[in-house]
Parts: structure tokens; sequence; C-alpha cells
DNA sequence: ACGATAGGTGACCAAAAGGTCACATGTCAA
DNA sequence: TTGACATGTGACCTTTTGGTCACCTATCGT
């Protein structure tokens, strides 16, 4: 699977955050970065890269710097591929899963 | 973090697929899915067992089966959580990003 | 009652993931 | 051109995760 990067990727604390952190203000370098957690620059640096092999976070070099984007392209094709289709099930499996979870409630 | 339960167990395919199974037809007991995996009946029953401490299935007991049932809200909500932030922004970074894109491709 | 069937638990092992460090390259600025 | 800065790599360790198995309980049908 292609989409298998993503979800890991997104399986992580530490990355969401650092997703969290890009969506506020992007195009931070890795020692900004670095200073808003508390690990040291190679943890966050492993994140990184991992969240940028997903494509969830894309990078430029500016001279000695790397800057780094939050691209929301594929968490959106996660939406498409699940919401949807859930959403299409509507009439079926939703309603009998409305009684099941207002049994547990 | 409440969610965490919930990325965790999205990030294998197996319990991906165990969800697409769902999704076709759900009301399925354990054995019946794991006839559908390369896998023991073990490996299947833990990967629900996650699905369901995440509340991305839902189980009913029936005699001496048990009955599985999708889930979508948390995939609702992580979408609600993300995709509305990301398309809120959509203004600031996202066009920075469409131009860092173009230039890869 | 009893064999077959459906599901559950705990120990256990191998693989993957998270994290740190020594070291190394490239770049800026005086 | 040299020292400080920003990032990168590989080895290494620890923890988590994925998977199997021996064994167990509960329920169905006859």
């Amino acid at each position: 699977m292609t989409d298998d990067r993503v979800f890991k990727a997104l399986a992580d604390p530490t990355r969401r955050f650092l997703l969290d952190l890009l969506f506020t203000r992007d195009g931070r370098t890795l020692t900004e970065l670095e200073s808003e957690l508390e690990m040291s620059r190679f943890g966050v640096m492993k994140h990184l890269r991992v969240l940028e092999d997903a494509n969830l976070v894309v990078t430029r070099r500016s001279g000695r710097e790397k800057l780094h984007f939050l691209n929301p392209i594929p968490i959106r094709e996660i939406h498409d591929r699940w919401i949807d289709k859930y959403t299409e099930h509507h009439t079926t499996a939703l309603l009998e899963l409305k009684a099941e979870l207002e049994d547990e409630s």
C-alpha cells in the first residue's frame, strides 16, 4: 500500500505535534522545531524524515538551513478514502451502529 | 492524547483491511474474519482488540459468537480535527505548498 | 452428558520503531 | 580562513508491536 507510510507517520504523537507546529507556522528549520520539543536534535530529525517520506512535509534548502512545510494533501486523500466510503454506507451499517452505541452509554 | 489509540490502530495494514472487510459487510464473527486472512486466529483477535480499544469497532455477544461492527465516528473526528484546520489555513500555507509541489513534479 | 465449536488469556519470541551519541559534511560571517 | 552553526549518517540500545502457541472457559446440538 502506498498510504502505509502516511498512516505510520501519523501514528506517533511527536510527529502529530510537529504537524501541529508546522500548521501554526511553517517554513521552520530543524533547530527551531527542536527547541519546541524535549528531545534531541537527532530524534526530531528522524521524525521529520518519516513525515517527509510520507509526503506530509515538504522541504526546501536555503543555504545551510532546511525549511519544512506542511503538506495536507495525503490527509485529504485519507479523508476521501475512508469517510466518503463510510458516508455512502450510511444507510446500512451506521444506523445499526447508533443503536449499539446508545446501548453502551 | 485520547486519539492516540485511533492513529495507532490505523497504522497497521491488517487492521485497515479488517475495517475494509467490516465495511463491505459487518456483524461478522472472529472466525469468519479469520478465514479471510493468512494469519492465525490469535493474530486476528489481537488486531480486533486494538480496533475495539480504539472504538473503531464495536461488538455484541450473541451466544457463543461475538459480532463485530464498524464504527466510523473516530475517523470522522480525525477528519474534523485535521482537515478542517488545514482548509481554514488554505489561504496562507497551502498556496506556498502548491508552488513547492509543482517544482518537484 | 458430551463432543464440537467459538472465543479468551498469558507466556513467549522476532521484528520494527523510538531515541541517543560519535562523527562528519557543508555553509555562513568576520 | 577559521570558527561557529545547521544539518546529515551509521552504529547502537531499549521499548513497543506483531505474531504464534499451549491451555482454558463457555455455548451449541444431539
